[in-house]
DNA sequence: TATGCTATTGACTGATTAGTCAGTTTTCTT
DNA sequence: AAGAAAACTGACTAATCAGTCAATAGCATA
């Protein structure tokens, strides 16, 4: 593995466990098992270590999820393929998860930053289409998505602090059902 | 106003600008018109003065908001009224809403910590006798309560982002119809 | 082989910070 | 008033940390 993903991969393991102003750049370095020097070589300061890592992030949770998405589904299936798969990766990228929301109530983060990935415009443009259609409330689509997201995140710290897994099928549909009344008409 | 007052609004407003880790304590206590020596006189710690101003956050809320619902009320009105009086007070008070935003995902945060706060007990009950009664869905009343959170925050981030205010009572109706739904059977 | 570019090292630095401490002032108690 | 306790001050320190830099190694191309 090339030491730029060392790095990234040691920096995301650290980050989520002791914060971004708890793990000191140096530490990561170390960790990663390479020199302190190369941090700076490819990211020239912390905080674009850690806009970097964003992007990282999102990219993946993307690639994982969008290609769920199957051509003739309904509005409702799709947004069930989108919100379980958004929940598995979650809960199979435990640093990465922890990542995320650090870094959402984080100063580094920016709405602009956000908006900027395909991964939101895509879930914006399928919430948009329910309201259009009368399927979801008269409520603005991107309160409907960050609620959404919300209610990904809660479930997957319920999960995760209970020591479950999304094995019980009926369990599962209960949950989603939660995050779907919430939007639907 | 006493000193130890002054450093906890200083500290809030301070940490919910730029972090618990982008705070110095010298300049909470030069901000607050106090000498540095006292902050710890009161706070022998920074990790203590963080964990005294969630407590004093949670106390507020909880006058804020419980002494509105009234005894003979319906389930259905008495959460509408927790969930208005938790959208007014983190409106009216940003420094305190940033504040536990960033305190929940910071290290400083621990489940058992907040479960000893009578705010979340209070909720606790109301949302277990509602699942009894059938009035619910058969989810963990843990999950319900952390999902009607996520909700509260959702609204006040957007509502600020947009430089909105709940006086349209048909649109607070619809936000809170949202988050009733995906609570209700 | 020479030239230049990129990768890599690790010791070093200037700035910052949480917390201390010795001593002073104010307030309370008897 | 006397004595004790609590409030208060601000200069000081030991430690930490992001980022620098001068030097070396490897590699590609001409």
């Amino acid at each position: 593995m090339d030491k730029r993903t060392k790095l990234i991969l040691t920096a995301k393991r650290l980050f989520s466990e002791h914060g971004f102003y708890g793990t000191a750049t140096a530490r990561i370095a170390r960790e990663a098992g390479v020199s302190n020097g190369i941090l700076f070589h490819y990211f020239p300061t912390k905080d674009l270590l850690i806009k970097a890592m964003f992007f990282d992030v999102k990219d993946r949770l993307f690639d994982y999820s969008v290609g769920q998405v199957y051509k003739g589904a309904t509005l409702k299936e799709s947004i069930y393929t989108l919100w379980l798969a958004a929940i598995e990766f979650n809960l199979e990228n435990a640093n990465d998860f922890e990542f995320i929301r650090q870094f959402e109530t984080s100063p580094f983060y920016r709405t602009e930053t956000e908006l900027e990935h395909r991964y939101v415009q895509l879930c914006l443009e399928l919430i948009d289409k329910g309201i259009d259609e009368g399927q979801f409330k008269q409520i603005p689509a991107m309160l409907i998505f960050k609620s959404m997201s919300a209610q990904v995140e809660t479930t997957v710290r319920f999960l995760k602090m209970n020591n479950m897994v999304l094995d019980d099928v009926e369990f599962t549909h209960r949950l989603f059902e939660m995050a779907w009344d919430s939007l639907a008409k």
